[in-house]
RNA sequence: GGCGACAUAGCCAAGUGGUAAGGCGGCGGUCUGCAAAACCGCUAUUCCCCGGUUCAAAUCCGGGUGUCGCCUCCA
């Protein structure tokens, strides 16, 4: 399988490694998360599918930034505790993935419960002479010294000198260089502090990351992740400060998945433009949803709008329709001879498994692979279509057509894995039952109108009526 | 100003040298009491523009234009 790395700007091959190490930036929990973070974690769930079906062995971490500038402003404004407002959005960030078919990361490390380990670096850092410390009030911060990594900006393809020139942050004239960023930060009043040999004081911005990920993958890892507005400075830094700490490689290859944008501009808490995954979720299904954010390949900009979300659902409601078609015609009893051309068909399917397979191979180009299902849909619909009672070799090669549902739908996309809402079904159904009695007892009187009358009304429900040679079938719309 | 990405039909979107996948929408047909679903057919002689390389370019090179991102917390 090959990826695109930024650090070399080219596809590599994935490095065999056992396991597969990933360490993909989480959250800030400071507000409900929206469709940008529905993005990055969805892509990631699906990585990790894909290499799990390639039989690799992963081990995947994604840390909760649980102290930080926001956190304690949107305390502050609350009244409330930094961790009580931490807990609150990593909750909802647990639950909305989880409505989306993300499975749990092996490791969700926090920052507050990783203080000793980032003290432990930044000590390090020190002791190598690529940090130094300066002298506050209350306590000490402490920075990493730019100078002192040679390499810095190989990420980014961007380099000090470049940065210096625009650099539109304020000049503080205690460190030695204008660009060098804060490892440790002394305690300000009434904020959340752990005592360190440099008195009282908090994380930086990057240490954490470096700290969490060496702690639980140590170095030369596989991958490292996150949306492409990490690259710089946040990853940057972060091999800056681990490759100065361990003295050796960091991340082997680094991924950065594009943004989702809102009418052009890229969706943020700071633009304000953004749309959080509850609200969505209260329009469309998370399927949906889901099958929206991997309609386009992961580092293209994808531009969120409720008419692209309509697309998703229909795009998604033919699959689902072919499946369930499907599904129904596996509970028949085998009967008769075969009329149906098996080996072609077995062909066919073969070629939408190899078409998926090298879609996904390919930098995991989930467009493509989502465009090989849809042929297994159509593969699906037509062999139906052929057939009235299935033989056994029939029916044989309709489950093999499931079993390609299964394993490339569920199993790798997941894209039947975020679950819709039942809602009270269990009750309404034997109401509803009966009204279709009814309403099948006018047709077959020929009362079109009393029928229609009843399916239009249901509609209106929320419930649509399709006839079937079985009879009529519901489902939620 | 510096660094980078992108531009394919009404819309979404694959395709990075061999003659334009797939989906949504639309149109026509089959089936159906009518619908729905499904199936069949049609819906880009052409890939932002201008040059160049090549037997061959959406794909490579040069030059434009436009959109977006990063350079400041951000997924």
């Amino acid at each position: 399988m090959r990826i695109y790395n930024t650090l070399t700007k080219t596809k590599e091959e994935l490095p065999k490694s056992e396991p597969v190490g990933i360490y993909v930036c989480g959250i800030t929990p400071y507000d409900y998360s929206h469709v940008g973070h529905g993005r990055v974690y969805v892509l990631w769930d699906v990585f990790r599918r894909y290499f799990t079906y390639r039989g690799y062995q992963v081990k995947y971490v994604q840390n909760f930034t649980d102290i930080d500038d926001k956190i304690i402003a949107k305390a502050k404004e609350e009244g409330a505790e930094p961790q009580e407002v931490a807990e609150r959005y990593i909750e909802d960030f647990l639950k909305v993935m989880d409505q989306l078919g993300v499975r749990k990361a092996d490791i969700y490390p926090k920052v507050t419960d990783h203080i000793s380990e980032v003290i432990e670096v930044v000590e390090g850092l020190l002791e190598k002479g690529h940090a130094y410390v300066v002298e506050g009030e209350s306590g000490s911060d402490v920075y990493f010294d730019l100078e002192s990594f040679p390499e810095y900006g190989k990420l980014s393809g961007r380099c000090l000198a470049d940065l210096e020139a625009g650099a539109r942050v304020e000049v503080d004239s205690r460190k030695r260089n204008p660009m060098d960023f804060a490892l440790w930060k002394a305690a300000k009043e009434g904020e959340p502090a752990w005592d360190s040999p440099w008195g009282p004081g908090r994380p930086g911005w990057h240490i954490e990351c470096s700290a969490m990920a060496l702690k639980y993958l140590g170095t030369n890892f596989t991958i490292h992740g996150g949306g492409s507005d990490l690259v710089f400075p946040h990853h940057e830094n972060e091999i800056a400060q681990s490759e100065c700490y361990t003295g050796q490689p960091f991340a082997k290859v680094w991924v950065h998945n594009g943004f989702v944008q809102v009418r052009g501009e890229k969706m943020s808490k700071s633009l304000g433009n953004f749309f959080t995954i509850r609200d969505v979720l209260r329009e469309f299904s998370p399927r949906a949803l889901r099958y929206f954010l991997i309609s386009t390949h992961y580092r293209k900009p994808l531009s969120y709008s409720e008419e692209e979300l309509t697309m998703a659902e229909r795009s998604l409601e033919r699959l689902t329709t072919a499946r369930e078609q499907l599904r129904l015609f596996l509970e028949k009893k085998p009967q008769g001879e075969t009329s149906l051309p098996l080996a072609s068909l077995e062909e066919a399917l073969q070629k939408i498994k190899d078409d998926f397979t090298a879609a996904m191979d390919d930098d995991l180009n989930t467009a493509g692979a989502l465009a090989s299902l849809h042929e297994l849909a159509t593969l699906t619909n037509k062999t139906i279509a052929q057939l009235t009672t299935p033989s056994q070799e029939e029916l044989d090669f309709l489950r093999k057509l499931e079993e390609t549902f299964s394993s490339l739908g569920d199993e790798v996309l997941g894209l039947w894995d975020p679950v819709e809402a039942e809602e009270d079904d269990a009750q309404v159904e034997p109401l509803l039952e009966l009204i279709l009695e009814l309403r099948t007892k006018a047709r077959s009187k020929r009362d079109w109108e009393t029928a229609d009358f009843i399916r239009d009304r249901l509609g209106e429900l929320g419930y649509k009526i399709e006839d079937t040679p079985e009879g009529p079938r519901w489902k939620r719309s």
